[in-house]
DNA sequence: GTATAGTTTCAGAAATTACTGAAACTTCAG
DNA sequence: CTGAAGTTTCAGTAATTTCTGAAACTATAC
């Protein structure tokens, strides 16, 4: 058997918050044991733990690979495709929150900038104009800010991240040592 | 009329994202509208606007106070409650991060401390074990993180994101400048 | 070629989630 | 107190999403 106690409620709990992380339970519950699970696990060893079909594990393999989450292995001499979590913790972290910028926030970017190509003919408009213009200009900052941030080396960030709202203070101290140089 | 044509798809926009930001179609069509709208709008006004029911809007005007973006208003000599979004474009955003964490990570590091609480009693228990701290450990410094920037004036914040990635310069200078005090 | 071991697909069923509208409730003016 | 104007609730229904399982497909060994 697969799955202890504790094992399982770790692999529950990824169920009911898959939806809440853009995917359904089956599929949580999937990427929940192929987290904790070392060893990678055939299809058939999925829908056994989990107690779902063999065509819905392959609906959820194929989900989870198109966020980039799942490698497939292969054994010698057994021809069944093996599954495990694709890369690291950190990994699968930058990738879910990358995959959720692409879904959450990149449709709605590019409708705001057709929506602000043509200029408001009314004080109606007017007014939905200026409003969509701040959430392009927010959305536009943070992503940006995002895509830096995933660009950075990991002990970079990590500094970055332990320093806190100390930053401040760097920033500070910065914008002093260039005011020097004036 | 409330909608025009350009007002129109951005509201059945924020209805079909609604869903991947955390909420149901029609409250996400009800968050639209009251951003998109300048006058604070009435229950019936959204109900007719959006052609959905009394008691649906009811509803979704409650989810909506769940996620603190939606602020009511009297006029005087009426009895009616106008509804309008809570706060500036810049505080939905850090709202709706901040609701969503509360809901999409909290619930998680707490399952993850119950489970780091007692040792692992077999093999596969010292992998799980292992695991769930690695994702207990990254999961906390992000929360944390993310706390602090809320915490910063905004200024700051936003001189920290026009920097981007030339922040881990900054983070180099000033690793530099403590080494040289040694 | 054909038998075998596996994967994928997809129509229909099951489960979940969202919506309606009528009834219950609340608040206030007279 | 009564009635009018409003809001909320919730049982039942509608819409959507997810899951199953059988059939179609693919790849390999012999």
């Amino acid at each position: 058997m697969i799955m202890t106690a504790k094992i399982e409620s770790f692999v529950m709990h990824c169920g009911e918050m898959g939806s809440r992380w853009g995917f359904n339970r089956t599929v949580g519950q999937m990427y929940g044991l192929l987290i904790i699970h070392e060893q990678a696990l055939s299809a058939v060893e999925i829908a056994e733990a989990l107690n779902i079909s063999r065509g819905n594990v392959s609906m959820g393999i194929k989900e989870l690979q198109s966020w980039r989450l799942v490698s497939v292995h292969h054994k010698p001499k057994d021809r069944k495709e093996y599954y495990s979590p694709a890369g690291s913790i950190w990994e699968m972290a930058t990738r879910v929150f990358e995959e959720r910028r692409k879904r959450e926030v990149d449709p709605t970017l590019s409708l705001l900038r057709d929506n602000l190509l043509d200029e408001p003919t009314n004080d109606k408009e007017v007014y939905a104009h200026q409003q969509m213009h701040e959430i392009h200009d927010l959305l536009e900052t943070v992503t940006h800010w995002a895509g830096e941030l995933q660009s950075m080396n990991p002990d970079n960030l990590t500094t970055l991240m332990k320093l806190g709202a100390g930053v401040s203070k760097v920033i500070d101290m910065k914008s002093k040592l260039l005011s020097n140089n004036k």
